[in-house]
DNA sequence: ACTATAATTCAACGATTATTGAAATGATTG
DNA sequence: CAATCATTTCAATAATCGTTGAATTATAGT
């Protein structure tokens, strides 16, 4: 993960709405949410929730999956894991510290 | 940690420079580094430095410890601890889901 | 006291980002 | 094929953020 990708995942989740919209998706698990419920739960317009998960999207850090007239937004684990391990990469030089970041959530 | 902790947190994060001096003293450890030593390092001016560490400072990312004429900043790593937690709390509703998010550094 | 060093502060300009509501796309249903 | 539902796009406005360079504070050494 490059430092520029990592800031645009950074800056995706360093808003009120957008943080809340992801926390949704990664306790719902593999099989996301739509943006419908999304709004319904959050009480947001779909505009700008739509602005949102395409933000979320374009760092990386969901997936959309149409299906039929609705689309599905998931988490993608494998970036957030990726995010937390670039943040603490070589922490304290390697030397004196343990450090676990392995999440593992969605597929086996 | 709520909502706008975290928010602050991750906005301070997502900005190429600052994300850079945090890696810094993560990497560095407990002890630190002053403004002087990652400027050089990072080839950037004392001034945008001062502003960038001020953020970081402000969002309880990092601490300073002023000794004599120099300041020495050190990641917090509990407040990294938290952010970590709070973005894969209740990871796929808590089911078919191991997170460990486990972060110790510094003190032993 | 005087000078040099370490770091911070300030104001102003330019650039990026969020919000709004209306209109448009695209896919099901009757 | 028309109606409807889920979602996205658009343009304009408002708000926030980052950079610059000069001036400022505070400490250390001579």
């Amino acid at each position: 993960m490059t430092p520029t990708q990592t800031v645009k995942a950074l800056a995706a989740l360093a808003h009120e709405t957008r943080l809340a919209v992801f926390r949704m998706l990664v306790q719902a698990g593999p099989d996301g949410l739509t943006p419908g419920a999304i709004a319904e739960t959050l009480g947001i317009a779909a505009s700008p929730l739509s602005f949102h998960l395409k933000e979320l999207s374009h760092a990386g850090l969901i997936a959309a999956r149409p299906d039929g007239r609705k689309i599905y937004y998931s988490a993608h684990f494998a970036a957030m894991n990726e995010l937390v391990a670039y943040l603490t990469d070589n922490c304290c030089g390697g030397v004196t510290c343990e450090v676990d970041t392995a999440i593992s959530c969605g597929a086996p």
